[in-house]
DNA sequence: GATCGTTATCACACGACG
DNA sequence: CGTCGTGTGATAACGATC
């Protein structure tokens, strides 16, 4: 038997099987005919057991999936409420702006978090030696024949128990914080003032 | 490793619909 | 006319079998 015998028997079968399912074989264009000719040909060797039914409940089910998931994210895409109608392609494209602006919002938000935690870090310290230096002098107010330098070497160098110079990232802290405004839409403005115009208030 | 069957996905054509 | 749903073939990916 000759391949092209195979091939119109293939064919018929074929043609009784769409009839069968459809009601539809003649209506077929004729580059469509030369395709499924094609296709039949090559079906003999590598699809033998392809059932175009199955095939075509799966595609159903893979769209059904497709639009569930439109569906879906239709629901988290915020549309506006005016336009009753949503396309596939204009769903998709305000998906895309919208997932857009997330990222933006995001990372303006983590720039936030970052400076607010800076000045957290500076404003710990700053309370903490504030602290101590309180206690020093209160140490040296009960003191009286001492005066406030000698009591302790370190209140001579008050700056360096604050900080304020000796440590790099407290002046980075301390920067942040006054260079918050730039974008947070918070303006917060601590002025560094001497250490014994603070404690001896 | 080659072959085969299955599954999933993509692309195209076509008709329906608003 | 644009969009959508469906049918269909092609093809890639993957596992099973030899």
């Amino acid at each position: 038997m000759s391949i092209a015998a195979l091939i119109q028997a293939a064919e018929y079968l074929d043609r009784r099987e769409r009839e069968a399912e459809h009601g539809y074989a003649s209506t077929l264009s004729l580059s469509r005919d030369l395709r499924h000719r094609r296709a039949v040909s090559k079906k003999s060797h590598s699809q033998g057991h392809f059932n175009r039914t199955t095939h075509n409940e799966l595609e159903k089910n893979r769209r059904a999936h497709l639009r569930d998931c439109m569906e879906n994210l239709k629901e988290m895409v915020p549309l506006d409420p005016d336009s009753s109608r949503h396309t596939t392609l204009g769903l998709l494209t305000k998906a895309k702006l919208f997932i857009k602006g997330l990222e933006e919002r995001e990372k303006k938000q983590q720039v936030q978090k970052e400076q607010l935690l800076r000045e957290q870090r500076y404003l710990r310290r700053r309370r903490d030696h504030l602290g101590a230096a309180i206690v020093n002098l209160k140490r040296g107010g009960t003191n009286a024949s001492t005066s406030v330098s000698e009591s302790s070497p370190s209140q001579s160098d008050d700056i360096d128990i604050l900080g304020y110079n000796s440590n790099p990232s407290d002046t980075d802290d301390h920067n942040s914080v006054q260079s918050m405004n730039s974008d947070g839409g918070m303006a917060i403005t601590t002025r560094r003032l001497p250490l014994v115009n603070e404690v001896t208030l």
